[in-house]
DNA sequence: GATGAATAAAAATTCAAA
DNA sequence: TTTGAATTTTTATTCATC
């Protein structure tokens, strides 16, 4: 379920660094949910997620975002 | 030189919008400034450039940085 | 509508070379 | 130390399929 995914990213972003698309696909294996990077990269623009040097970070939203 | 290039980019980046790094090639052009996609892909690195869903963006910098 | 496989497009890196 | 050309890697999209 997307959502469900949508919220593994989130929680993966804040404990952990991601590089790529290729490393949240692995991380997210490691807990069960198995996409691919066509997927992932789809998640990355509905979450509107930053790629900065470090990896990808969520964004700052305004309220009611 | 390097430095006034870094300067244009971070002023095209406030006065517009700029979605990927063939764009930025050809507004820094249209200022005289004439590099290659390489270049560019290491001044973005440099300038710490955040790429998110509506293009490019500068950083929000600490004290020092 | 959500997804994957394949492909296209964009970005990062390597390897000269100045 | 900076850059460009070529290449590799990464990301976005297309085109089916469910």
């Amino acid at each position: 379920m997307k959502s469900q995914r949508h919220s593994a990213i989130r929680e993966l972003l804040v404990k952990t660094t991601v590089t790529n698309q290729d490393e949240l696909r692995r991380k997210l294996a490691g807990r069960g949910i198995h996409v691919t990077q066509a997927t992932l990269s789809r998640d990355i623009r509905e979450l509107k997620l930053l790629k900065g040097p470090t990896g990808y970070a969520l964004p700052v939203l305004a309220d009611g975002e």
